[in-house]
DNA sequence: GCGATCAATAAATCCGACTTTTTGCCCCGT
DNA sequence: ACGGGGCAAAAAGTCGGATTTATTGATCGC
C-alpha cells in the first residue's frame, strides 16, 4: 500500500517524517544528527542519509555548527507523494484532504477533455469498463468494489490525457477518494448522479467530445467540493 | 538563481541528476555506487547519500547485489522543483515546458477564483501594482522588466487562493515565464491584450468577482496554449 | 534430465574515527 | 565603554574498512 520502510534509514524516515509533518517540531527548530542518531538507536551515517531525504524534500535545512533546522511549512515539497501520505496520516488530514480535493477540481476537468482528444482504443474499454464496474457496485453497501473501479476510472482519464504531469496525479487521487471512503461521510450507497455522470463521461471521452467531457467532469468535482463543504452556498 | 551544490554530494547530484533526467542513462541501467564514487572522486557515503536523494525523487532504486537501477520515466517524481529545473536545462526543454504550460492552463483560472475571494487587501494592493508594472514596461523592447513583474503577478494570484498546493507553483509558473521569454519566441514586445487581461484580472480580484477572475485568468492561459501551438484549431 | 538446495560472490549497507567549518565568546586595544 | 580580532568548542561533513544480504551458479538428489 504505502512504501516500505527500505532499510535502517527507511525506518528513521517512516517515523521522523511524520513527526516533522504533524508539527511536533515548530519552524526553526534545531535537531542534532548525534542526538537523533542516539535516540534511533542508528549509526550517524544512516541519520544523515535520512536527513539528505528530509533536505531534498525542503523539510528541513542542515547546516555546519547550526544543526538541521526544519523549515516553515510554506517551503516544503508538498507535492511529494511519501510527504503527501505523512500528511495525510497525520493531525491535519481533513485540511490536506481539502487542498488536494480543490487540486483535483483544477486538474481533471482539463485532463478529461484531453483524454477525448488523445486516448486510445484501449483506454476508451477501460474506461468504460470501469464506468460499468462503477454501476453494478452502486448499491447494496458494496463500498470496496465501488471503490476499486472509482479509482481506476480517474487513474485512466489523467493517464489517457497524454499529460506526464496529470498522469502522475493517478496516486494522489486514489489517495483522496480512498480517504473520504474510509474516514468520511459515504456510510450509504453512493450518489446515483455521481454515477451516471461518470458512465456518461466514458461515453463523451469515446466519441471525442472534449467540451462534453471537461464539463461533466467539472460537474463531478464540484460534487466532490460539496461532500467537504467548501464552496460557499 | 538555482539550487547552490551545497557540500560535495551536492555537486555529485548536480552532474548526475541532469545526466539521469536527460536520458543519458536508459531505464533500467545499473550503476555501481563504488564506480560512481571513484568517477567523481568522491566517498562511498558521499555517494550513498546522493543515491538516497535521487531515490527520493524516484528517479532510481538501490538493491543489493544489484546495484541502482534507474527507474523508467513515468516513475519520477515530475513535480520535485529539482527534477523540473534539471529537465529544463536538458534536451527536453521544450516538452517540458509544454508539460507546465498546460498545468498552468489548468491551475491558474481556478486559482484566480479562489483569489478573488480570499486575498487581503494587501495582496490586492500587490496585484494592481504588478499590473501597472506590467503595462508600464509593455513597450519599447523592455522585457526583463516586464518579464518580473508577470513573475511576481501570478505568483500573488496562487498564494492569494489559499490553496497551499496553488501556493507552491510559483516558482514553477516563474521558471515557464522565464523561459518562455529567453528562449522562445517573444523578440517583439508582449501582446497588449495579454497586458490588459491581466489588469482586468486584477481588477476582478480586487471587486470579489470570482467568476470574472477565472474567465480572463483562462483567457490569458488560452493565449499561452496557442503560443506553444499546442491548442488544436 | 530436471529441479531444488546450498555455497560462493558481488554489491549495497552499516559503523566508528577523523576533518573541516562555523559561530560564540573572550580578551585586548582604542 | 565599545568595537574588532583571534581562539576554542561544537556540530556537520568526510572517509575507508567491516558486515550483511541477495543473487547466481554449481552440485547433489530424485
Amino acid at each position: 500500500m504505502s512504501t516500505a520502510g527500505r532499510g535502517l534509514h527507511g525506518h528513521v524516515l517512516d517515523t521522523l517524517g511524520p513527526a516533522i509533518t504533524a508539527g511536533e517540531y515548530p519552524p526553526g527548530s534545531v535537531l542534532r544528527t548525534d542526538e537523533l542518531a542516539q535516540r534511533f538507536d542508528v549509526s550517524r551515517s544512516v541519520m544523515r542519509e535520512a536527513v539528505r531525504v528530509l533536505e531534498s524534500m525542503h523539510l528541513v535545512e542542515s547546516r555546519r555548527r547550526v544543526g538541521v533546522t526544519v523549515r516553515p511549512k510554506a517551503e516544503w515539497n508538498v507535492y511529494d507523494p511519501q510527504v503527501i501520505r505523512w500528511r495525510l496520516a497525520g493531525a491535519d488530514r481533513p485540511r490536506q484532504l481539502r487542498s488536494l480535493t480543490v487540486l483535483r477540481s483544477a486538474i481533471e476537468p482539463v485532463a478529461a477533455g484531453l483524454a477525448a482528444r488523445h486516448a486510445t482504443a484501449e483506454q476508451c474499454a477501460e474506461l468504460t469498463e470501469c464506468a460499468l464496474g462503477m454501476v453494478a457496485h452502486s448499491r447494496g453497501h458494496q463500498l470496496h468494489g465501488y471503490l476499486v473501479h472509482d479509482m481506476a476510472f480517474h487513474r485512466v482519464i489523467l493517464s489517457a490525457s497524454g499529460n506526464e504531469m496529470f498522469a502522475r496525479l493517478g496516486d494522489l487521487v486514489a489517495e483522496v477518494l480512498a480517504g473520504r471512503t474510509h474516514h468520511d461521510v459515504m456510510f450509504e450507497d453512493p450518489d446515483p448522479a455521481a454515477v451516471t455522470l461518470h458512465v456518461q463521461v466514458a461515453e463523451a471521452v469515446r466519441e471525442g467530445d472534449a467540451e462534453r467531457a471537461e464539463q461533466l467532469t467539472r460537474e463531478i468535482t464540484v460534487g466532490a467540493l460539496h461532500e467537504l463543504d467548501i464552496l460557499a452556498p
